[in-house]
DNA sequence: TAAAAATACTCCATAGGTATTTTAT
DNA sequence: ATAAAATACCTATGGAGTATTTTTA
């Protein structure tokens, strides 16, 4: 095979390894047994030409090329089973009226529903709408779900969440909301500059624009013309 | 195995079958036989559970979930060699001196020489500088190589270059240059609103801001320290 | 010496080849 | 009638399991 062709199965395999630095631990993950794993990750290591693990005493630590193929292994198996994902959602898979095009939206829980009713109204007056499913989530999971197909849209709070890779449209800009402690030297109800001391306790309540973000690989599909269920 | 999960062949396979939209032809590309393709194909509508393709007469056209498979399928596909080509540059594999961290930079033949060497002498300034490896190329190439790991930096314009899933940082804004025919009703040497005139043929040299592309995925490891080749 | 990875060997699942049949125009 | 894909059948590569040995802290 090529130098530069990886199957995903090596994949998988390493980034089992790499995670848990321990063939045996990574075995019992996949579900195999250890003597094939490290075959794997040899054959691995000979075909592409680096050594990826240095063998220790107690399990395994990575090298320069091996946190390289960490981090773009992971984005590569994300993708590979993001495709696998939308491809059965635009086939009608997993669906409950079979229903052709629909959009994943990863949305989370405390999301103002007045705002995601009007953006979903607004969205389903478009002629080529698709079928929206809300799939709530916690804030944190949002990337992953859009990386790996789960989703393919979602409402964010820049700049909290990293953009990195998607495409995105600012929606509306929030306001800040400073809350103080009572007795705070901050005057009481008016605009104050920001911040007013680095010593004061201040939190920040869902600040900077909200951004829908679309995965470019997806984006495309979004011209083919489909209609709001009724 | 797992109805989300696919395989670097069978999306190998899928995307030569979907752009020859003919078994034989594809086959023949992949150095293979018919019948095997074939089997592939339909194995892998039957584990993803939707049809991907429709056979005709002469050859085959792609369903709707064959075409979402079709661009999602090329993305995994070079994110995966990306994997493999960053692990392999990062190793030192295929580097005159074995050179661990070494930075491709994609840059069409035409790029500027001064400004050019005014960049790379100003990043080798930099604490953690990587070797950076200069690969001309025609200006349309840039985005694929960056996608499929032949190149990890590009030097682009802006808005001619689609930027989408590239982490990218605006250089400088270069100025617009019209060339018009002599005897245009233009003021000949002084700017002039732009455009002047529908109608007028008018060429944009190189204008837009000036923009380096980073691979999100590679972005990371520029954290890591290096020194500069003496 | 003890825990972990590597080696030796065996087996079988499946990718791939050849020959042939079916299908649709 | 013909071009293209599907089917039938066979082979063999290589992925995975069990038992064992080597390594090193």
């Amino acid at each position: 095979m090529a130098v530069d062709t990886l199957e995903t199965r090596e994949l998988r395999y390493f980034v089992a390894v790499a995670e848990e630095l321990h063939f045996g631990r990574a075995a019992e993950r996949l579900g195999m047994a250890q003597p094939p794993l490290s075959r794997a990750i040899q054959q691995l290591e000979r075909r592409i030409g680096v050594p990826l693990l240095e063998r220790n005493r107690r399990g395994v630590c990575l090298t320069g090329a091996g946190e390289v193929l960490l981090h773009e292994g992971r984005a590569a198996l994300d993708a590979t089973t993001a495709a696998a994902r939308r491809t059965r959602r635009a086939g009608g898979a997993d669906s409950p009226g079979g229903s052709r095009n629909r959009l994943v939206l990863a949305l989370k829980a405390a999301w103002s529903h007045e705002l995601l009713q009007k953006l979903l109204d607004a969205y389903a007056a478009e002629p080529d709408a698709a079928e929206i499913e809300v799939l709530p989530c916690g804030m944190c999971e949002q990337e992953g779900m859009l990386r790996d197909g789960r989703a393919d849209v979602a409402l964010m709070h820049a700049p909290f969440n990293s953009l990195t890779g998607f495409d995105s449209e600012e929606l509306m800009t929030e306001g800040q909301i400073a809350i103080l402690p009572a007795g705070h030297p901050s005057p009481g109800a008016r605009p104050c500059p920001w911040p007013t001391s680095a010593t004061s306790p201040i939190f920040r309540s869902p600040a900077g624009p909200a951004t829908a973000r679309i995965d470019p690989a997806r984006a495309p599909r979004s011209t083919t013309r489909h209609s709001w269920p009724s």
